[in-house]
DNA sequence: AAACGGATTGGCT
DNA sequence: GCCAATCCGTTTC
């Protein structure tokens, strides 16, 4: 299913966050490992489903346009920060911004395979990290990683919230491209291919099963 | 100043 | 499957 290679995890540097194909970059997060601190906690889990966001051309985008708020602002940072916001009052939603500064390009986190410190997901979840449901979808892929509105405009590069290889990677078989959840607002643009995820992993939300 | 509605989830029918 | 929960950024009056 997943294949390891025993690589040394490594850390994502800076520059890989600039790549300005946000769509190939979405896809590629696919088997990286999202880590949080807090208080000295660490979790982290495998990247196992994504969402891209094509900055001002994507009616889905909350750039679209080149709308700039308050809200928005984050998303013309430099590649390699945060967005998290927060979704119908209740969730907070996370994505890594890419691309260069003033293109405000982004990668939705849906979906992550619990790897490391279970047992505090298990915690915050209030579930067991076997049922699917404790990190699949963004709002409770955020919240196994305790990431809240706090997260917003931080550096990915920091010891707070970072991105490492571990080398996991999937056959091309094994990933699936489909339409984007929940932008059926996006008109024209709703039904573009750019949500990936790993066919057949319990850590991927169930809309639009594909 | 007030109203609207969303990149969702989970609990109840 | 349906629907309420719950907040605040954004739009509109």
């Amino acid at each position: 299913m997943t294949k390891l290679s025993f690589t040394t995890p490594i850390k994502l540097p800076f520059s890989y966050f600039l790549n300005q194909d946000v769509i190939f970059l979405a896809k590629d997060l696919l088997g990286k490992v999202l880590f949080t601190q807090i208080d000295g906690k660490i979790t982290a889990g495998i990247i196992v489903e994504t969402e891209a966001y094509f900055g001002v051309h994507d009616k889905a985008s909350h750039a679209y346009g080149g709308r700039r708020t308050d809200r928005t602002e984050t998303l013309y940072s430099q590649g390699g920060i945060s967005y998290v916001y927060l979704c119908y009052g209740i969730h907070h939603l996370f994505n890594i911004v890419s691309s260069v500064e003033g293109e405000p390009h982004a990668v939705l986190i849906r979906g992550i395979e619990p790897l490391i410190g279970k047992d505090i997901m298990e915690e915050r979840r209030k579930m067991s990290a076997s049922k699917g449901a404790i990190s699949a979808g963004p709002g409770s892929a955020a919240k196994a990683l305790g990431i809240d509105r706090s997260f917003n405009k931080k550096d990915l590069g920091g010891d707070e919230i970072w991105v490492e290889d571990h080398g996991i990677r999937y056959d091309e078989e094994q990933i699936a491209a489909s339409p984007r959840v929940g932008v059926a607002y996006a008109q024209d643009h709703a039904l573009l291919p750019w949500r990936f995820f790993i066919k057949e992993n319990k850590y991927v939300s169930k809309p639009n099963k594909i």
